[in-house]
DNA sequence: CCGTATCCTACGGGATACTG
DNA sequence: CAGTATCCCGTAGGATACGG
């Protein structure tokens, strides 16, 4: 039935909606890809200050899981002392409109909120 | 100095960014957003239905979070029994391109992980 | 139908300290 | 620099029950 079909593919646009919203979840992933992304490749330590308030703790752990899912890449270089360095995918290039979309209703958002 | 401009203004990007993962944080605004959208005006019964796993403790809440947020507006018809509906605002529905952005992203992410 | 009131817990995430 | 190891806590959010 063609209800049946309409209703699965509903369905499934819901569940890739959830999975993207698991993908993309908690406090710091995205600030972290804007972040890697406005510089092409980042280190650690420079994420770490671009992305205002996030521990150590949390960005190693965020990093991890975004590498994962495909999200960076993690390159050690062997010289010394040793440069890692991290990268986004093309994959992940593809939330920058996303992200972009995101920033730009904030904007609106605030302006929004101000005319109370 | 241009400098201090261009820094100011990634800043205000950033904290942009953040107020919009504020608005849309939590586990089921966006779900909420995209079950009123695609039909226009909800009842909160439908609403809870279409929203898989949501409690009606939780709808409530996130109900009144984004009425307040000038996201959706509630209107109660005084028939009887008493008919309440939900509506998007026009506002509400500038998101609605990003909500799209976000499943198209998790059905490619999906494929994605399933090439492992 | 349209919610509110309680109660409770898992876990996201902060603070701090420490290693190779 | 690039993380790990502990400890700890608030709160988002689930379960359940009830009321207008």
């Amino acid at each position: 039935m063609v209800r049946d079909i309409d209703q699965s593919t509903k369905a499934k646009e819901f569940d890739a909606l959830l999975d993207t919203l698991y993908v993309i979840g908690g406090k710091w992933k995205i600030p972290i890809i804007h972040a890697i992304c406005s510089a092409n490749r980042q280190r650690f330590r420079e994420i770490e200050r671009s992305v205002t308030g996030i521990t150590s703790r949390m960005l190693a752990r965020e990093l991890k899981e975004m590498e994962m899912n495909r999200l960076i890449t993690r390159t050690v270089y062997a010289e010394t002392p040793v440069r890692i360095e991290y990268e986004v995918t093309d994959y992940c290039k593809t939330l920058v409109p996303m992200i972009q979309s995101m920033i730009d209703w904030g904007m609106l958002h605030r302006q929004k909120i101000k005319e109370s």
